[in-house]
DNA sequence: TGCAATACTTCGTGATATGATGTATCGTGA
DNA sequence: TCACGATACATCATATCACGAAGTATTGCA
């Protein structure tokens, strides 16, 4: 789908993913394939902004030999995704604008 | 509201608020302002992209003396706004899994 | 032996939103 | 009359960002 309309999303649906416990990227990935395809640079970036900001917590992990980082959402990321929800209301008004009024002309 | 999410509706947005006939730069902005703030340097770069990509059609008509551009919507744009309309679906589904699923955990 | 899966990192590139700035006219209020 | 805001469009520099490509390293299977 179209890229710049994921942008909006990619950041919060990250800190969702993580809401049932702590988790790492390569799960991440996989568990938000079915509804948003991202790839492991974007991810791993997208995970990098989040700590840096504050909203996720990261741990590293050995396992199997490689390491593991396994990330935890703050309170500060649960309020991220509060706010989104505000947003989403805005979101909806323009998309009703955008939908709507097709008969006005013609 | 947050800029990224903002990023996906803005052509559209533009394309729609040309849907009731020859519109120009400064009125589109006008018109959107209730629903999506823009400034100029941002609405004259998003109408620069739809009509290179051949979703708008323009027409500089002198007006008081100074140069106004009026922007038709073609079929490409129209076909647009109906992309869109699929691509929003999946955006729903995106949404549903950030807002539920809340008492899942603790 | 080779390949896919797991797991994270770095780099370069292209797309993009926006503030700042410039050009030019018209109407209004001090 | 003079400054300012509204109208109207354009360009440039900057910062942010998604993503492909490539690298490192292990495990397990054909």
């Amino acid at each position: 789908m179209d890229i710049q309309l994921k942008r909006g999303l990619l950041d919060v649906a990250v800190l969702a993913a993580t809401r049932q416990g702590e988790t790492y990227g390569y799960k991440i990935i996989k568990d938000l394939a079915p509804y948003l395809v991202l790839s492991e640079s974007t991810l791993y970036t997208v995970l990098k902004r989040l700590e840096l900001g504050g909203m996720l917590l990261s741990r590293a992990v050995e396992h199997n030999g490689r390491t593991r980082k396994y990330y935890r959402i703050t309170k500060r990321g649960l309020a991220r995704i509060e706010e989104f929800k505000t947003d989403w209301q805005e979101m909806l008004a323009i998309h009703r604008l955008i939908v709507s009024q097709e008969g006005d002309h013609e």
